[in-house]
DNA sequence: ACGTCCACTTAGCAATTAGCAT
DNA sequence: ATGCTAATTGCTAAGTGGACGT
């Protein structure tokens, strides 16, 4: 059955070179149907009641979420199901959704956005220029990019001093120039250097606080750094055995365990009241992996899981995070100060003359894996790392970190083609992790840097872009239809790209390329709408993606087309995946790939939110919901989701309060004013005029923190299942908000934390107020 | 023209801490 | 000081995409 449409592209005439992208998808849809079957059969079985169960919790969710009108359904989460992977149960409950929550009366901030979002995107190709060109009234037009050229020679390790130099500066210009081609202040800027010197790493503290590498070069050799020196990770504590007294009983029976055994146990008991250790595919793993640590006495003891009580060592742990809570004071500051200590040792590390912190220095401890969604492997042991697992990587010349007692690393490498100092491999997936630098680091910032620059060159070029891909909607080839009609979507939708997973190994998410029929439906007509295609499906972390929108007729036509003779498993786009997507988009673009797409959309929606939303004249805080709604438009069109804060409610309800009150002192203030005033016209003497005039400031005042307190209050509620950090943290151009900040002074910290403006330091030095994306 | 490995970015939630009201 | 909530930081899973070997 694999083969079965292979031919059908014929249709469009492409036939031939039936490319092996899609014998290889074949495969897994191969795979892919049988399981289907299996799980309908299952499915059969179980019918009545697991299925039930199911169904209830669903509507229960769905009745809430219409209460809470996000009716269009686009915010609703939706995590895994319990059950054992169940393909067919899941697709059944979506069609159940669909019925309950489609329908929507409508939306509220979400369905809003990114209805606003469809109507001002590509369709209409012509609506995209003024994007570009009117944004900012005046654009000064350049600065922004000062930087870059200028840059001094970058002394490593040893204290040399830099070599100045115009040459340097030129070949830096010219080599990002594709990149930022436009302004050309080229002149050399003001360079900060700090150039100092290597040699005393301690003086670096203060000098490198302020350390600007964006004034600096960046190395063009591929090399990411000269010199790296750390001191290792931190390695997990070693197990300490329970007390005696917590116990643990196997069938009501009292069993000691052996201590890898306990440990392992205690992995589970600290979870215990998580709702996972309830699913069978959790218990199932951890029950397997948890016998490889028993005795062979252990072994034959132990044989149901279900027969395990692990409550006692559930309520030690409890009571000792609550012991942790009560700490006197001074108990706290010497673990705090211990945690200080560590953090001086192992949380930084020189590379190239500056000293640099690290982003996570610690090994992640042992314990069970915790997959989202419906992960196959989840409640599996994620072992101990021990050093030998771990991979060190630093200079030559460094001095090497070295290994607790009578250990040795695995390895010691001196790589300077990556950016990493440590790594292992995980047992779980059998991925490799790394330690690596904060995102304040120069090797990160730069990165990200570019990574904007990258989303700016493809703002150029967009509208040629989307005029190909809707010439290719025409193409007598399948191929290319179907990559036109990806593109489309990832480029209206800020879809993810969608790489091919391995089958099994975990949860069944997918990204544009990946999309299966099962995950679209076309509605020819729907209510006053045409052309409607509906998107249902789980993506990165099983965070569900549901929209409907609007087509352009022709690819509606091609979506049909793709659809046809295909079965709910098979793939939407059978020859395409991310390789031919990425390889074609390199050649429309230097550097494109379908992630810019979600960059550039997500900042250039940002800047234009910013733009309508703002008005002159508001105060502060109503600037800064503009701000906060322009953030979430972003938001939804990348379907950032959390699940509502669980004290959310409460906190809504505490600040309505709040709100109440306020609005009576308000009134009392009022009256107070006018009583006063009165008076002053009676008496006109100093002293009553004197009060009418605090008065009317105290009303002012009042007015003001009422306003305040309801800006915060529509803030909120609008955010309620939104999460506009993501989107903040990584894909708005930094540029954009500093920029927006400048231009209304508006203080940068009611935008950025600490942590967030250490990660755009180089935004927040060289944003003017005229910068544009 | 893969498939596999590797490096690095993006992601949501949990744990911790800060900040406020009492 | 205490106790709460809100904000921040930490953690690590889950993506993307390039390189490389076959």
């Amino acid at each position: 059955m694999s083969g079965d449409h292979g031919e059908r592209d014929s249709q469009v005439n492409s036939g031939s070179r039936a490319n092996d992208a899609h014998k290889h998808k074949d495969k897994h849809k191969e795979h892919r149907r049988k399981e289907h079957k299996k799980d309908k059969e299952r499915e059969k079985a179980k019918h009545s009641n697991s299925e039930h169960r199911e169904h209830s919790e669903k509507k229960h969710r769905d009745k809430e979420k219409e209460r809470l009108k996000h009716s269009d359904g686009s915010v609703d989460r939706h995590r895994e199901k319990p059950k054992e992977k169940d393909k067919e149960k899941r697709r059944e409950e979506k069609v159940k959704s669909f019925h309950v929550e489609g329908k929507p009366k409508k939306e509220k901030e979400n369905g809003h956005a990114r209805e606003m979002w469809n109507s001002l995107s590509p369709p209409d190709i012509k609506s995209e220029p003024e994007e570009d060109n009117g944004l900012y009234p005046s654009p000064k037009h350049n600065k922004t990019l000062k930087r870059e050229r200028d840059e001094e020679e970058f002394e490593y390790k040893p204290k040399k001093i830099k070599t100045e130099n115009g040459k340097k500066a030129k070949k830096r210009k010219q080599e990002y120039e594709d990149e930022e081609e436009e302004e050309e202040d080229i002149k050399p800027k003001k360079k900060t250097k700090d150039k100092k010197s290597g040699a005393d790493g301690k003086k670096a503290k203060e000098t490198e606080e302020k350390w600007k590498w964006w004034e600096e070069e960046r190395s063009t050799d591929g090399s990411k750094w000269k010199f790296l020196e750390h001191k290792g990770p931190v390695l997990a504590p070693p197990y300490e055995p329970l007390p005696g007294h917590v116990r643990f009983f196997y069938d009501g029976k009292l069993l000691r365990l052996s201590a890898p055994a306990e440990e392992v146990a205690t992995f589970f008991a600290k979870m215990l009241d998580h709702e996972y250790t309830t699913k069978d595919m959790f218990r199932k793993n951890f029950y397997k992996d948890w016998r490889k640590e028993m005795t062979s006495e252990e072994k034959s003891k132990i044989t149901d899981i279900n027969k395990c009580n692990f409550t006692e060592m559930s309520e030690y742990f409890k009571a000792q995070s609550e012991a942790r809570k009560q700490m006197s004071k001074d108990e706290k500051l010497k673990i705090k100060e211990e945690n200080e200590r560590i953090l001086q040792e192992y949380g930084f590390c020189v590379m190239d003359n500056h000293k640099e912190r690290i982003g996570n220095f610690r090994i992640e401890p042992p314990g069970l894996f915790r997959g989202r969604g419906d992960h196959p492997k989840m409640g599996m042991l994620k072992r101990r790392i021990r050093p030998e697992d771990i991979i060190i990587n630093c200079s030559k010349d460094s001095k090497h970190p070295k290994p607790p007692q009578g250990m040795r690393w695995k390895e010691v490498r001196h790589d300077n083609k990556v950016t990493w100092l440590v790594s292992w491999t995980e047992n779980i997936q059998g991925s490799i992790k790394y330690i690596m630098l904060n995102p304040s680091s120069r090797i990160k910032g730069e990165k990200d840097w570019q990574k904007y620059e990258t989303a700016r060159r493809l703002k150029k070029c967009v509208d040629r872009l989307r005029a190909q891909y809707r010439e290719d909607w025409k193409s007598k080839e399948m191929r290319v239809r179907q990559r036109a009609v990806a593109l489309y979507f990832i480029d209206k939708l800020a879809l993810r790209a969608g790489n091919e997973k391995e089958e099994g190994e975990t949860a069944d998410t997918v990204g544009c390329c990946s999309l299966r029929v099962e995950h679209i439906k076309l509605y020819p007509k729907m209510d006053d709408q045409e052309y409607v295609v509906e998107f249902d499906f789980l993506g990165k972390d099983s965070i569900r993606y549901y929209n409907k929108m609007p087509v352009e007729k022709r690819v509606f036509k091609n979506l049909q087309l793709f659809l046809e003779n295909k079965q709910p498993e098979d793939d939407l786009f059978d020859r395409l995946n991310t390789s031919i997507l990425n390889k074609h988009l390199q050649e429309l673009m230097d550097g494109l790939t379908a992630k810019v797409f979600r960059t550039y959309n997500a900042s250039i929606t940002l800047q234009q939110q910013l733009k309508e939303l703002t008005s002159p004249d508001e105060s502060i805080p109503a600037k800064i919901l503009s701000y906060n709604r322009a953030n979430r438009a972003v938001a939804i069109l990348c379907n950032h989701q959390r699940a509502a804060p669980k004290t959310f409610e409460k906190s809504m309800q505490n600040l309505q309060t709040k709100i109440d009150e306020k609005q009576k002192q308000l009134s009392a203030t009022r009256k107070q004013l006018k009583g006063a005033k009165t008076e002053h016209k009676a008496s006109h003497d100093d002293r009553s005029k004197k009060m009418v005039e605090v008065k009317r400031k105290a009303v002012q005042r009042i007015e003001e923190q009422l306003m305040k307190l309801q800006m915060q209050a529509t803030d909120r509620e609008e955010n309620k299942q939104i999460a506009l950090g993501t989107s903040k943290l990584n894909y708005l151009d930094p540029r954009i908000s500093v920029a927006w900040v400048k231009k209304w002074d508006v203080p940068i910290e009611k935008i950025y934390n600490k942590t967030q403006r250490e990660k755009f330091a180089w935004a927040i030095d060289m944003a003017e107020e005229d910068y544009e994306f």
